[in-house]
DNA sequence: TTCCTTAGTGTGTGTTCGACACCAATATGG
DNA sequence: CCATATTGGTGTCGAACACACACTAAGGAA
């Protein structure tokens, strides 16, 4: 069924920069490719956008399609339009970055007859196309971000440690951080609140668990914060 | 000269939300389209992607055919892809956003057959299809970034007062501002520098004329900063 | 010369940032 | 059961920064 137009249009595809976060890194789902250009290479999941639907729509549809991932924190990053970043046509291609807890949502490694993985963002494969430039650019927003909204909740389980915080946090922006200051800040703002229940199964001490709150929390993703810790 | 494709693709265009400052007012330069879709309504500059040339390269060109600005600041805002934005068929488009001085640049209203004008943000007429939305976003998105980017320096004219640059930042910021915290924080950060002249033709105390330190300018636009005056 | 308008300048107070060290609780292993 | 290893959890102090605030200086206009 084929399709006319007068002049000739760029395709239009969505990808996806997964981040997770494991014990003590930062990560992001790769797919191999088992179609040329660039068969065997790793790369982000994604796919055209259909006529029908919206951009996010299709970014969702083709994480799950590719990677089995579904409601999850989803953010436009940023439109790429290079002439030639695909050898075969002119592709523009609408990134997106998402965000999700390792441990909470069942990650199908593999789907759709393709190979899925993580990696740690630390020590990655040659990626295909032009995908190793929208992955930097997405951690660079991640680190970026981190900074002035409260992002990165979504990286972590239901309920959680206040040492869980801090690690993604450092993760993130690739430095220690000082307990002490850290928690000092994060209670101050309160967007986290202690439960009555504790860790469980650690050869330690047990920290207790809190949560966020969602009120607080949706307030100042809007209204942005400071978070120069 | 057709061109045909197994799928249907929507059409890719850019828009762009050019921001201009006046005397007191921050102005958005607007297009009155002189075709349906919304004949006679006004609209945001845009158009097009040609298949040979990247988007930013898209913008420009279609900033110099429909405004006569060129070689002005230009940074990719926000892709817009809700499928019934355009009545006519799907068009996924790429919003950017520009900052220019009104004095500087010599800006020819109308070329291209059609009518262009500034318009104060405080006052907009109806805009055609969802370009109220991206103003807002580009609106948005300015007051967001002046916080933490020493950005809307572009929106003055090459030697300005500090009282100037002050009213830029309350026009963006839409509060008023403390003059001595504003000038010592401004200075203090170098970005600056004194001239040795002076205003012109004012009917009081003449100011100094200051311009910006090219180095420290570029330094924090890139490393960011905090400008939470 | 008077008046009107904007330019230009400094201090003090409260808040936040950032550096820094020790005891508490629990599991493990001898 | 005692020792040890590991992480949890807490407070203070000095420095830097944010913010509120009011008067004199300069120049043109009437």
């Amino acid at each position: 069924m084929p399709h006319t137009y007068q002049f000739a249009r760029p395709a239009l595809t969505v990808d996806i920069v997964v981040f997770g976060l494991d014990e003590d890194d930062l990560q992001v789902m790769l797919i191999q490719r088992d179609l040329p250009p660039f068969e065997g290479e790793w790369a982000l999941p994604g796919g055209f956008v259909h006529v029908e639907e919206t951009l996010e729509e299709a970014a969702r549809r083709e994480l799950v399609e590719e990677t089995g991932l579904k409601d999850i924190y989803l953010e436009q990053l940023y439109t790429f339009g290079a002439v030639e970043r695909d050898p075969r046509e002119r592709v523009v291609t609408v990134a997106y970055y998402a965000l999700v807890n390792l441990e909470g949502h069942d990650v199908q490694a593999s789907t759709d007859a393709r190979n899925a993985a993580w990696f740690p963002v630390s020590d990655l494969p040659k990626l295909a196309f032009d995908h190793q430039q929208i992955l930097d650019a997405a951690h660079a927003r991640l680190r970026g971000k981190v900074r002035y909204q409260p992002i990165g909740f979504e990286l972590l389980p239901d309920r959680f440690t206040l040492r869980q915080l801090q690690r993604l946090y450092e993760v993130i922006l690739d430095r220690e951080l000082d307990k002490r200051n850290f928690r000092k800040k994060v209670l101050a703002m309160e967007i986290v609140k202690e439960t009555n229940e504790i860790e469980k199964d650690v050869a330690h001490r047990a920290a207790k668990l809190y949560r966020f709150d969602k009120r607080t929390y949706d307030r100042l993703m809007k209204q942005g914060f400071n978070f120069e810790i």
